[in-house]
DNA sequence: CGCGCGAGGTCAACGCGAGGTCAAAGCTGG
DNA sequence: CCAGCTTTGACCTCGCGTTGACCTCGCGCG
């Protein structure tokens, strides 16, 4: 659901099969497209990036890019060819492309373009911006919000910040190391209790078994 | 407000001179600086793009280029070196690179790239000429001047800027680091008042609910 | 089987510091 | 030198995090 997937236009049977592995084994959801005629997949489908073969057999690469780009204008295009000279990358890039890697490529290096390219694209449709909401409990970190059952929670910012870790987490253990380090920001913990205390608030304004505890662990969100 | 600005970071004289010239030529504009120390102070809201030579004496430019990620996620950054390795491209783009160029580079490839990524840096923060309109509160941006109720407010030039970055992230929290950063230009906070006495002034004129605080974090312009 | 210990629960109170407010000082361009 | 704008500082308020006292309960152990 989160990551956006890799769309691979490539007619070269062997190259395609090696793309696809790769970025299959990089944990990439990865398809793969034969002939040039990708607008409706790339439109239709959840991809976030497309690498595009411009030897295409009958087709114009080029004009593939530009109708790409105008179908979707926040798709990462990276154009892989075997064309170097600088006019063909000029006229690639302002098709529409964003990168233009010739062939034979770098492997390492398409990997870290691609790395760079979906960074980018997380950090624009990022997946802290997207509402999380677990049974009857909803949370909004964009807007730092939180409701229960529809209406609307009045948190403390330490309360918002350890309700926001635990649903993250809903259904699996959280240590109680791991709330002060990332909701208080220091690994101390001796003898308080802080957290316990933020732990109580909570539970009062989601119900009393919203939240589980774990003796000697830490904590459970439940899913219900 | 347009973030159309790059920064070169260079600090061969008669490249940079050249680079700023060339790009200067087509309409963007540039600003230069020779030694990578105050970049992340220097990447400031009015910089969109910036093209970073890794060559820098006494400065370690991956280490440059790994603070500027990490002050600004939307910031596309071309790295510019004479070194072709592909360990030392993968090093760059992972370092937070959007684009890895190696010297001696060809101009109108570089140029072309670069229109790629301010492109793609439209698509995203696209429209800063189109008025915005939330609730009763309209905003034009490009005549700077703002409406509530339909009658117009006589704020000034800093409410203004606030007031514009606030509205367009309608709903969501702002961070008070971002709003320093965006709208004064500075990662300085340390004890004054000032953007709390502007975030007052803004109170006063669109009435005291339309601007949440959100303790410790920042505010959050309400949506009705 | 029951006892004791320690982890966790609960609550009230305290103190800090972030933020609100206002007035006066500091700028800066005309 | 003036006028509007911005920044600063003093003072205040109150929300929030923390703490400590006391209680409860689960669990291991004798």
């Amino acid at each position: 659901m989160s990551s956006a997937g890799i769309l691979v236009v490539e007619d070269d049977d062997v190259i395609a099969a090696g793309l696809v592995r790769v970025l299959d084994s990089q944990g990439y959801r990865v398809r793969r497209l034969a002939r040039g005629g990708p607008v409706a997949a790339a439109a239709t489908a959840d991809i976030g990036l497309v690498i595009l073969d411009l030897g295409l057999p009958d087709v114009d690469g080029i004009a593939v890019c530009r109708r790409l780009r105008a179908a979707r204008s926040d798709l990462a295009i990276v154009i892989l060819t075997a064309r170097e000279q600088e006019v063909d990358i000029v006229a690639g890039l302002d098709a529409g492309a964003d990168d233009y890697l010739v062939k034979p490529f770098r492997l390492a290096e398409l990997l870290a373009r691609v790395r760079a390219h979906v960074r980018r694209l997380a950090a624009v449709s990022a997946d802290a911006t997207e509402p999380l909401t677990v049974g009857a409990v909803r949370v909004d970190r964009a807007a730092r919000r939180a409701w229960r059952d529809g209406a609307e929670l009045e948190l403390r910012p330490k309360e918002f910040d350890l309700l926001a870790l635990l649903l993250s987490e809903a259904g699996r253990a959280v240590t109680r190391e791991r709330l002060m380090r990332e909701v208080w920001d220091t690994e101390w913990m001796g003898s308080t209790k802080t957290l316990d205390t933020h732990v109580l608030g909570l539970r009062h304004k989601l119900g009393h078994d919203a939240i589980t505890t774990l003796r000697g662990v830490g904590y459970r969100f439940e899913v219900p």
